[in-house]
RNA sequence: GCAGGAGUGGCGGAAUGGCAGACGCAUCAGACUCAAAAUCUGACGUAGGUGACUAUGUGUGGGUUCAAGUCCCAUCUCCUGCACCA
């Protein structure tokens, strides 16, 4: 009798073996393989059976690379320990940030090391370390001095929750993507990053990379390039001109009016004295408006200025309107309204009597009364002077060269792309390293300085007026000008939690460096990441981020890559019951530490791929784990029964061994990890089986054990040494399957009549058409009827026969 | 509204256009046991038949094909993302 599988024990006692003697080890001369997890901030639930998942397929797939090409592994850790959960938990709990972050870091640690990952802790990193931070706000310091951040005063978005503002990225559905309250506009005077001057490497650049279709285009969508023209609209009886961006300039002699959002600088001015008081009230409700009132109120608003502007294709004179269904922020503010052929356009004119003209011929005619808006760019142009009788898909190209030739505007291209708002009204961020000079300006805190401490203070519960807890720390924010040495004023806000985390996979390879960033040399030695892996929620965020401070970390120089992660991998969500997220509130997290207990490691990280494809969302069940336990049972003892029985090699056993090489390595490839687990199930029970009949050899066993060895790293070591391994089996190379000894001699040939299968016959590979088929009707006998019209053979895989 | 993904047993899920339901869970029966657990063996889409078998079956309706879960068209449902971007 073997002994019983012992998880407890053999993983306890391989866990201190790898601590003392880790098996991944740069020597130098190995290639690297960088695999990084997206990296959690330390909330105070602690880790659920959903981050085990991310971390146990990234730990497989090192593994893998470790074993399949000799890679020396980068599989660091760190935490996003900045921001506004970590905060808002501190408030809820009464303790400052700095105390419990500490202790969730303690906590969640020790529950990543029950992964028994690879983790390299050497490299960690925290984004509140003042030796982080310093690198945080010296690239926010570049980013200044190369003009690409900067102050503005405008409205924004502001979470009266988090009582901070936000950016464009964090509002989703008009709600705060934090807490889920309703977002509101905010005028504050605001540090911005200039991420739309990359808008186009950004865009272009994701050719590059080998990313889901899925996150690229998110990317792409949110990114938004669009191509047209402005247009030049002069004002009736001023000096003044209204300029509109359109996409659509082939319908120009269309536009009966034109529409500025209330917020337009010229939104008061072009108000006539009679329409004064109604465009002020108007300008005032839109200014009150939530985001998700504006999202909600489908229904269109508008106001008449008074004043009119002149179509300059045509001369007409169109009346000039506000409405809010025009976005300040996105082209001039202001657009040209073409009713016969936009839909918001035409109901805004149906609502208030505009009139509608129609300029590109329907199903080759001119509709009589409208109903709505014919938008499709297809169709000949007419009512449109000179233009009459051009193709509309070839005008809508042309027309914006022909304008910027007749004067009245120029070709443009344009962005849904927003700049960055960089500013948090929050105390638990990196401060932001500029000093507000009455003299000079803004001024950024000298490199030597750096890092600007995060200041202690007494209360940092956010103000909500829109200033940092920062402000009230007079010794702190009253110092002197870096360039004149006159009294100055600190900056107090802090910035986004995404500023830590855009650029912190680079300082992992170099994490104690105090003159740079990252070295040079180790940054062309070790980066960029080769895989990332994490959840989808980050498509817009964190890795559009990411992406524009690695580009502009290479046109400074300290890095020789302008993309930050050559492969991402997104793992789909556990859940609980019926789909619903896991979450303290609902009652309904699973914690990963009992099922370590009780099943041990292995188990678990078995069936953490087993549950479904990685890049689904999955239910968590329980029960399930018994299945993979089961299995690790039966296998273990599979091994340690037949280890010593010198069983002779027969083909079988050999077509067996590199048919689980293949399979295993194959779906392993494809990242069909749970496949993989039900693929060492099906060839287990083969062993089984094989075992059963006439014994099974020693090298089938072992080829097993490697293959198994990247999922359940602890049973494989054991095994491995069971079988006779005097080294670790992640030394060991990943077996490499041979297509020969793979190969079937007889293969089972469905036979079926006219596509329905019949029966079964047993037929060597190489047989004939001829003789497959008639081996196939004489297997039919009787059941063969009627003419036979047509024949089909495929060798190895079916006979029909087609008979009327 | 637009874009993307999905719909297969009681459940999770497998299937380069070629024998649908691998693998696992649950369930049922049997073996072992004083008994239970564990373990082992077997059954397990639906309908009919003692039976070898027959019919039917991958959201719905059409189509292409010798052959469709897989390809095409239409349609329904669910999920995700974007959403007045001119």
């Amino acid at each position: 009798m073997a002994k019983p599988y012992n998880h407890r024990e053999i993983e306890e006692k391989w866990r201190k073996e790898w601590e003392k003697h880790p098996v991944n080890v740069n020597d130098g001369k190995k290639p690297k393989y960088y695999c990084l997890d997206m990296f959690p901030y330390p909330s105070g639930n602690g880790l659920h059976v959903g981050h085990w998942r991310g971390y146990v397929i990234s730990d497989v797939w090192s593994r893998y690379k470790m074993l399949n090409g000799g890679h020396y592994i980068i599989h660091p850790m760190g935490w996003d320990a900045f921001g506004l959960p970590a905060e808002n938990y501190a408030i809820k709990m009464g303790v400052h940030p700095a105390k419990s972050t500490a202790e969730n870091v303690a906590n969640i640690k020790k529950q990543i090391n029950q992964i028994a990952a690879l983790y390299d802790w050497d490299m960690e990193v925290n984004t509140t370390d003042p030796d982080f931070y310093k690198w945080t706000q010296w690239i926010f310091v570049k980013m200044f001095r190369a003009g690409l951040a900067y102050e503005k005063e405008m409205p924004i978005n502001w979470c009266p929750s988090c009582k901070t503002g936000l950016a464009n990225e964090e509002v989703v559905n008009g709600k705060c993507e934090r807490c889920g309250a309703d977002v509101t506009k905010k005028n504050l005077k605001q540090w911005m990053l200039r991420i739309t001057k990359y808008a186009d490497r950004l865009l272009n650049d994701l050719d590059k990379l080998d990313w889901p279709e899925k996150v690229k285009k998110m990317q792409t969508d949110w990114i938004g390039k669009s191509y047209g023209a402005e247009v030049d609209f002069p004002v009736e009886g001023r000096e003044e001109k209204i300029t509109v961006y359109t996409t659509r300039p082939d319908t120009l002699y269309g536009a009966t009016f034109m529409v500025l959002a209330p917020e337009h600088e010229m939104a008061r001015g072009l108000a006539t004295p009679d329409m004064r008081e109604a465009v002020e009230q108007y300008i005032y409700d839109a200014s009150m408006k939530s985001n998700v009132d504006r999202l909600q109120d489908k229904e269109k608003t508008g106001v008449f200025t008074g004043s009119y502007a002149v179509n300059p294709i045509n001369g007409a004179k169109i009346p000039i309107w506000l409405s809010d269904y025009v976005l300040a922020d996105y082209g001039t503010g202001a657009i040209m309204c073409v009713p016969a052929h936009d839909d918001r356009d035409f109901e805004f004119a149906t609502k208030f009597h505009i009139p509608i003209v129609q300029v590109i011929a329907q199903d080759g005619k001119e509709i009589e009364n409208m109903t709505q808006a014919y938008t499709q760019a297809s169709g000949t142009m007419i009512n449109s002077g000179d233009w009459n009788g051009m193709e509309s898909a070839v005008l809508k190209k042309e027309a914006p060269a022909m304008i910027e030739k007749m004067g009245a505007g120029r070709k443009t291209v344009n962005y849904k792309l927003r700049d960055w708002v960089f500013s948090r009204q929050r105390y638990w961020g990196e401060p932001i390293p500029i000093v507000h000079c009455p003299k000079c300006g803004c001024v950024p805190v000298p490199e030597e300085q750096l890092p600007l401490l995060l200041p202690e203070v007494e209360s940092y519960q956010p103000t909500g007026t829109g200033e940092s807890p920062l402000a009230d720390i007079e010794e702190w924010v009253n110092t002197t000008c870096p360039v004149c040495g006159a009294p100055a004023k600190r900056e107090t806000n802090t910035m986004p939690q995404w500023a830590g985390s855009s650029w912190y996979f680079l300082r992992y390879v170099d994490n104690k460096n105090e003159k740079e960033l990252v070295s040079r040399e180790k940054a062309d030695r070790y980066l960029p990441v080769d895989m990332y892996i994490g959840g989808v929620e980050h498509a817009v965020l964190h890795l559009l981020y990411s992406r524009f401070y690695t580009k502009f970390l290479y046109d400074i120089g300290v890095i020789d890559f302008d993309e930050p992660f050559t492969k991402l991998f997104n793992q789909g969500m556990i859940t609980g019951k019926n789909g619903i997220k896991m979450s303290k509130s609902k009652g309904n997290v699973i914690s990963p530490d009992d099922l370590v207990r009780d099943y041990g490691c292995d188990s678990l990280r078995l069936y953490e791929l087993f549950v479904g494809p990685p890049e689904l969302d999955s239910e968590w069940d329980d029960r399930g784990i018994d299945g993979v336990y089961r299995f690790l049972t039966r296998f273990w003892k599979l091994v340690l029964d037949n280890k010593d029985q010198d069983v002779k090699e027969t083909k079988e056993m050999k077509k067996l061994r590199h048919r689980m090489i293949h399979d295993i390595t194959q779906r392993l490839e494809n990242f069909s990890l749970n496949t993989v687990v039900s693929g060492f199930m099906e060839y287990n029970n083969k062993m089984i089986e094989m075992a059963k009949g006439g014994g099974i050899d020693r090298e089938t066993l072992k080829t097993a054990v490697v293959l198994l060895s990247p999922f359940a790293p602890h049973i494989s070591e054991e095994l491995w040494r069971e079988l006779g391994g005097s080294d670790s089996v992640f030394h060991a190379v990943w077996p490499s399957a041979d297509q020969e000894a793979m190969a079937d001699e007889e293969k089972e040939i469905a036979v079926q009549i006219n596509g329905k299968t019949r029966t079964v016959v047993k037929l060597p590979v190489d047989i004939g058409r001829e003789e497959a088929i008639a081996a196939g009707k004489e297997a039919l006998g009787s059941k063969l009827s009627g003419n036979i019209v047509k024949e089909i053979y495929v060798p190895g895989r079916i006979i029909n026969i087609v008979a009327k």
